[in-house]
DNA sequence: CTATTTTATGGCTGTACAGCCATAAAGTCA
DNA sequence: TGACTTTATGGCTGTACAGCCATAAAATAG
């Protein structure tokens, strides 16, 4: 179920997806980390603007982690020398 | 060579080693997307106010996409149920 | 359907980013 | 070593986020 993410709509429905699984509401998952309610809300719906620390906030929140890698690539033939 | 990532500082890092990997100026980089070059500088430098979309654009800038996955977890016994 | 919980919005405000410009500092190369 | 390129910093400014509070809207439970 990975997700290839390129943009901040797309953090955002993964996001969601995730603390919804976890059952888990806005406001619990903020008020572990002092992001308001209102704050989790609009990230999830793909606020463009959001701080960067706000969103590891979240992830960290959720108990997720980011990952960056080459686009467009079959990973099975991914070379080290792209990175 | 896949890193993971659960910072500012650490995103930072990341997007540098592959701009150099690349041969890619910040002044390049940033052209192409209009962000300035010293906003790439402290962007690279782990500044954690970045916004989320100045982000997005220099991923798309150097080809790369963004995952995200649970933490502290053996990938191959990594289930499904978990998302 | 009603009551309750959860999520989406909006106002207000302090703070800070990002663009733009300039320049110092650091790194590169002949 | 000197000339040139690249990166780091800082000032100035417009814009907008994020916290806080309140509330409407939507979803869920009973």
């Amino acid at each position: 179920m990975k997700q290839f993410i390129r943009s901040s709509k797309a953090l955002g429905s993964v996001i969601k997806r995730v603390r919804k699984a976890k059952n888990i509401g806005q406001t619990a998952v903020g008020s572990a980390f002092k992001i308001d309610q209102g704050t989790v809300s609009s990230i999830e719906n793909g606020a463009p603007g959001t701080r960067l620390e706000t969103v590891f906030r979240i992830l960290a929140a959720l108990d997720l982690e980011m990952i960056i890698q080459p686009r467009k690539v079959d990973k099975k033939n991914l070379k080290k020398e792209e990175w």
